[in-house]
DNA sequence: ACCTGAACACCGTTCAAGT
DNA sequence: ACCTGAACACCGTTCAAGT
């Protein structure tokens, strides 16, 4: 018994500690999502009173910040081993993973929130990368927007898709072909009856050929920079 | 009295109209956001007990679907005489512009909403432009993907910003970058100092750069395209 | 026949009463 | 000193009781 002053730790029931009661919360949203997520639902889930919750955590906000910075340290940082095409294209891609394992975190991005360690190791990794890459302030600037406003978006249509397998795909393509007014809306029913029904598709493909339009756009900008330099 | 059957207007108080109730709800989220559009809030504004909305609406859900129907009937369709690139460019300027109008929207799309009259409408024209200029069935659902995703993607990054003006921008970057570690974060420090604060910056300026990327990115895979069936 | 307000099963969070 | 459960001010929605 030395006079060791009271640790966060030793709030709360022990046992309980604020990695796991952050562990749980983003289990229970991935699984049953964010409506499901309620301090009496987590605390129960953690085998414990809801109100036991707040000596980890200030308040429902502060622990949705919290579950934002855990997805983000999630995502693989853009190695600086590689080019700054290759680096960001690999940090693109777990991204975009991470948010599809990680619904919620897309909505969560929405309300306006403080981030955290991760997320601004993140961002300064990112902007590292363009910087030391060739990049100018103002292109970098231009360069994150496009990259995250294109990452973002595509995991919020994927999200919102009520399917996931390609059957699923091509039973809500058959329910909805049958409801559409077929002269109303002629391209739509063409395309859903001859692209969506085709055996093999499956929006996820998309990811690549937008994520690489975006690249080449931005390395188009980086090279027009540096050739009227010289 | 004729024996005019029942109409729809007839259910609920004289001058409660489905119309009504859609634009002051609207009109509700874009002044104090989304969490302060409650059924009891609404009957309030409206001059209306909470239950007499459920006359005009089958529940909230059905309620934000139609809100966000009046959305999408707010978006300039691609005009047809134009070619495909001017007429793209144009609806997805004017869909920018509605989604910042109405920031609520980009997060009731992240739940999954069966879409309405307008957005089918909206969606069928975009496709029609696509499908109609020279696009393949998988060109053109590269196209939407691409050029949605990062539509989405903006308005959601543009409505998580927590300032609005240029003098807001600077306040927040200078409180930022108190805050921040300058040797952690050293890029993130170097961008906010040299750029942010920038007299002139606006975030909202981005957004153009990052269209025409990918609308140029489109126009290069549409010319592949038929320079290979040639 | 139509409307409505009390009531139900939930929220997040406060705070006083327990140990 | 610490925990907790009753309580408060909210939700969306049901439904019986009013006119």
């Amino acid at each position: 018994m030395t006079n060791k002053p009271p640790t966060q730790r030793s709030i709360g029931r022990p046992g309980l500690t604020r990695a796991r009661v952050l562990a749980c919360a983003v289990e229970l949203a991935d699984r049953d999502g964010l409506e499901a997520l309620t301090m009496r639902r987590l605390g129960e889930e953690l085998g414990v009173e809801a109100m036991s919750i707040y000596g980890h955590v200030a308040n429902k906000d502060d622990l949705l910040n919290r579950m934002v910075d855990a997805v983000f340290a999630e995502i693989d940082l853009p190695p600086t081993s590689a080019p700054w095409r290759d680096a960001l294209r690999h940090r693109s891609v777990s991204f975009r993973e991470v948010l599809r394992r990680h619904p919620w975190a897309v909505a969560l991005k929405g309300s306006g929130t403080n981030p955290g360690p991760a997320t601004l190791r993140h961002h300064d990794r990112v902007l590292g990368t363009l910087l030391t890459g060739g990049f100018s302030l103002e292109l970098t600037a231009h360069a994150i927007s496009a990259l995250d406003s294109y990452i973002y978006g595509f995991a919020l249509q994927e999200k919102t898709l009520p399917f996931t397998t390609e059957h699923e795909t091509a039973a809500m393509a058959e329910t909805m072909l049958a409801q559409l007014a077929t002269t109303e809306y002629p391209y739509l029913v063409k395309f859903t009856a001859t692209h969506v029904l085709r055996p093999g598709y499956s929006y996820g493909n998309e990811f690549l050929f937008g994520l690489d339009i975006v690249l080449d756009g931005l390395e188009r900008a980086r090279e027009e920079l540096h050739s009227t330099d010289k």
